[in-house]
DNA sequence: TTGCAATATATAAATAGGTTATATATTAAG
DNA sequence: CTTAATATATAACCTATTTATATATTGCAA
């Protein structure tokens, strides 16, 4: 399990990619989606992952859908226009990061230093 | 620039692994290299790099050397055997997540969803 | 039939990691 | 003479996240 402070800063991010190639998804099914594509390694925590959903639907990025499934209610997020520039811009940032953290964790060992 | 959200948590690993491959160091040259090898995408500040430094000698991780450079001070920090084991700890960690972040991003979309 | 695991969402309090601002001091360049 | 670069330090604040808690249904196993 990858430790949460790495994890922290990304979530947005996150969850705004697999809106956009997955479609409309629940939140639950946002955190098993997570879960799987990284075998475990990540798990989003529901304090985390619901208000990050609910400010990015006030701020226009998703918006909301109900539906009733087994008695349950699923509340499905989607993109919104806004929501698409959104996330392009955010997984922009994201392969800038984690193109950053390669070059540091590639980096050799000096063989002359002290 | 990528955004201080995403390097959040990230700094205490990078600051050794620096400090693994490039020898001792003093802060300020930690900030110029981390700034070299990302091409000013990652810039340390001071207030979170000086803490996460005095925090990791207070753990057992770094020690540290003071030197007189031009009736300047510069600290050295170096990694303990202690520090060694932990920064490989924390390469692991970092690595898993460079991987599950890729994951993500690289998900491509379904081409059937609604 | 009782209890547990999985499904599904929600929020409040606490934490901790940062940012921002500020302070100090020297050297070199314009 | 002033600005930029070098060099370290810390206190106050911010804010995203964790932890804990609440609620409710379904399905399975003992």
């Amino acid at each position: 399990m990858i430790p949460t402070d790495l994890i922290k800063g990304s979530i947005k991010t996150i969850v705004l990619k697999l809106l956009k190639e997955e479609g409309p998804m629940h939140g639950y099914a946002i955190t098993r989606k997570v879960e799987e594509l990284t075998e475990g390694k990540i798990k989003l925590t529901y304090g985390a992952l619901y208000p990050v959903l609910h400010k990015l639907e006030k701020d226009g990025s998703l918006v909301t859908a109900s539906e009733n499934f087994n008695n349950r209610i699923r509340i499905y997020y989607a993109l919104t226009p806004k929501g698409h520039t959104v996330v392009a811009d955010k997984i922009k940032e994201l392969n800038e990061f984690i193109e950053s953290l390669q070059r540091i964790v590639d980096t050799k060992p000096r063989l002359n230093h002290a």
